[in-house]
DNA sequence: CGTTGGATTGGCT
DNA sequence: GCCAATCCAACGC
């Protein structure tokens, strides 16, 4: 199958809350050290707008969230609850603290490697989640600050943009502070989507 | 330098 | 629904 080509730096210099629904129904191919292609369709992210509380970049610049505040287009990947790495794109203009989450996408190619990688033959359980995805994709602290838009292992097709009235809208999940902002993008009825629970806004 | 809690997940009650 | 797993960056003293 064909997907188009890649998305081009300009995409990612704009907004997270423009950047998040705009990334879904692309693809995120990963091209692994021993050549395997793996590849996926989005369908699930949340933005990390500048001035957002919930944001790592909130408190500025940092040793663990400088690739945040750098290039567009990068890939910015943490690690979490000691075992769990998550990976965003980089969003909005150099010098700018803000990026995308990717949580959730359909398995397109590449499922073996998945399988095994996540110990499970469910596609739904393959990258149907932040660490879900990175585990099966292979992604870790190496990946930290690739280049999306030009580098070699992972990178971003155009695939087939999901319309707006095909895009939900709700909170985030997991976070504790900013739980107003519905920040969350998801393509609606979509099998693959995370379990994960948007926050539920205090009133 | 000690403490805290996390953009999660999976297993168990 | 609840909670442990397991590391470490950020923050406060």
């Amino acid at each position: 199958m064909r997907f188009g080509r890649r998305l081009p730096r300009a995409f990612f210099e704009r907004p997270p809350t423009l950047v998040a629904p705009g990334l879904l129904g692309r693809v995120l191919v990963h091209v692994q050290p021993d050549g395997t292609r793996l590849a996926a369709r989005i369908v699930e992210t949340e933005a990390y707008a500048e001035g957002d509380p919930a944001s790592h970049a909130f408190r500025g610049q940092t040793p663990r969230n400088a690739v945040m505040f750098g290039q567009p287009g990068h890939l910015y990947v943490y690690f979490t609850y000691g075992m769990h790495f998550c990976m965003n794109v980089v969003t909005g203009r150099d010098g700018v603290g803000s990026a995308v989450l990717l949580r959730a996408a359909e398995p397109i190619e590449g499922f073996d490697a998945m399988a095994q990688r996540r110990g499970t033959d469910d596609p739904r359980r393959l990258c149907s989640g932040p660490a879900r995805w990175t585990q099966a994709f292979g992604i870790g602290r190496a990946d930290n600050g690739r280049d999306l838009a030009r580098g070699r292992e992972v990178y971003l097709l155009e695939g087939e943009p999901v319309p707006p009235r095909r895009i939900e809208r709700t909170t985030r999940v997991g976070v504790t502070v900013g739980v107003e902002r519905r920040w969350r993008y998801l393509v609606r009825r979509d099998a693959f989507v995370s379990p994960g629970r948007p926050a539920v806004p205090r009133g």
